[in-house]
RNA sequence: GGGCUCGUAGUGAAGUCGGCCUAUCACGCCUCCCUGUCACGGAGGAGAUCGCCGGUUCGAAUCCGGUCGGGCCCGCCA
């Protein structure tokens, strides 16, 4: 019978037998201590049989160990148990030695991730790393449970589309049997579909994103939360939501991981129930009377005001995530609605200075959507956008909904500097591999 | 697409306006010592044709050109 490590303290006394990793060796003569780590974490053995050490002579970190030793508790030990009188069996020696530390904090400067990520396979092994993805799992099943809990029904949508059918983003093409397909940038138009089904939906699904760009928060491949649901009374209703989401995941995460967030340098998190909102206007005229910048001629908001705007909201509203509402028209989407003064209904979500989520009120009416997509240009006879034009034609409810980054959150949340140092393999123009 | 930067043992760094470099340090690795370590400690050792190609020079890790590979910012985008 196999033990896991977190549940040795509980077996004190009895003769249990685990399997994991050899994690690290610390030889001192007559006594030796070896980290066996498992999905548990790491269980302390001392072994003092000289004949026991030598079978790890040779053996590097990495070495697949079956350890059967008898329950101790002991203070001096992490977890505050170990394993005493350990007889050691080698299920599979490593002699290579591993290309990356495991025990001690790897380097997450800029110019160092891409021996990370070179190294991934061995280095997400340090629990530091782990640590990482643990709270990415953590998040995930937050946003999951919040969900449920408002009666969302969650859906995957396909990734091979038809065409450029959404606009904006750029798309990677690929040859589908003889076809011209795309990699989809987003779930957007089934989303929508299937508010006519369920009213209320989420995915968390990849999206693909062929930009050319090479900065800190970018990505060719992004793991995207996308939620859409019916029956709204306004706009305010769609914010509402990813504010309690928002709130929900943040303040749960920080108080059920407040240990691992502050080994990983995670600053405290600065949340209120309200995000405070501004228009783009507004931001734009407060960061020139801030700065003496003129960012009025832009008509979304640069990386700088961003961080400017979160900063500055934290400082006087105590809330690092902040709404910029009103964005322009010009701006919009064709399945946005319009808004008042040549405004969309829409607003971004900022936190730690970047934008994490867009959020939007879309068209319902089947008219007026068929007119916003002939003045964006879209060919609505394109067989793209056929079953998305039915749904519409058969009855869709005022909706609304947003995309929200995952990634970018882990990041944010943890306080990391790069959005690929939250993803496990990520993908950007260069990185193809692993 | 534009601009700016960087490339030195397995890993992270120092050295870079020509010579004191036979390339320095830390971690890791190997050998030995060590009975409470937990980034263990101590002694010794191996490991680098300084990304690659060419040039300048008596002499190049260091200067110049090219090339390949990274990184950051802008634009675009989320």
């Amino acid at each position: 019978m196999r033990t896991i490590s977190k549940d040795i303290i509980g077996l004190i006394g009895q003769e249990v037998t685990i399997e994991g990793w050899l994690h690290k060796k610390r030889l001192l003569g007559g006594l030796t201590f070896i980290n066996v780590r498992d999905r548990g974490g790491l269980t302390q053995v001392v072994i003092k049989d000289k004949d026991e050490v030598e079978k790890l002579r040779g053996l590097q970190i990495g070495t697949v160990l079956r350890v059967t030793g008898v329950a101790k508790e002991e203070p001096r030990a992490p977890g505050g148990a170990e394993l005493h009188d350990a007889k050691l069996e080698v299920m599979v020696p490593v002699t290579e030695e591993p290309p990356i530390e495991i025990d001690k904090p790897l380097s997450h400067k800029s110019e160092n991730l891409d021996t990370l990520f070179e190294h991934r396979s061995i280095g997400l092994r340090n629990l530091q790393e782990t640590k990482i993805f643990m709270i990415r799992s953590e998040i995930l099943r937050y946003i999951r449970e919040f969900l449920y809990s408002q009666d969302f029904t969650e859906i995957n949508t396909p990734k091979i589309v038809a065409g450029d059918a959404e606009g904006g983003a750029a798309v990677f093409k690929l040859d589908y049997f003889g076809k011209e397909a795309t990699l989809a940038q987003s779930p957007q138009l089934y989303k929508q579909i299937m508010v006519g089904v369920f009213e209320r939906v989420f995915e968390i699904g990849p999206a693909f994103r062929a930009e050319l760009s090479a900065t800190t928060r970018h990505l060719s491949e992004v793991t995207m939360l996308d939620v859409e649901f019916g029956f709204i009374k306004d706009h305010d209703d769609v914010l509402k939501l990813l504010q309690e989401l928002v709130f929900n995941v943040l303040t749960r995460l920080y108080s059920e991981h407040a240990d691992e967030l502050k080994s990983l340098n995670a600053p405290e998190l600065t949340l209120k129930p309200e995000f405070p909102r501004y228009t783009m206007a507004q931001i734009h005229e407060m960061y020139q009377k801030a700065t003496g910048k003129d960012m009025s001629g832009e008509l979304d908001l640069t990386p700088e005001e961003e961080k400017w705007i979160c900063e500055y909201a934290k400082k006087n509203d105590g809330c690092e995530a902040v709404f910029a509402t009103g964005l322009p028209e010009s701006k919009m989407k064709f399945y946005h609605m319009k808004g008042e003064n040549g405004t969309a209904r829409s607003g971004d979500l900022l936190f730690r200075g970047i934008e994490i989520s867009t959020v939007p009120q879309r068209e319902h009416r089947h008219e007026d959507l068929i007119q916003q997509m002939k003045d964006a240009g879209v060919d609505v006879t394109a067989p793209g956008f056929a079953s998305y034009i039915a749904a519409f034609k058969h009855g869709l409810p005022p909706h609304g909904g947003f995309g929200f980054g995952i990634d970018r959150l882990t990041e944010k949340a943890i306080g990391l500097g790069n959005v690929k140092e939250a993803v496990l393999f990520p993908r950007d123009i260069n990185r193809l591999a692993p």
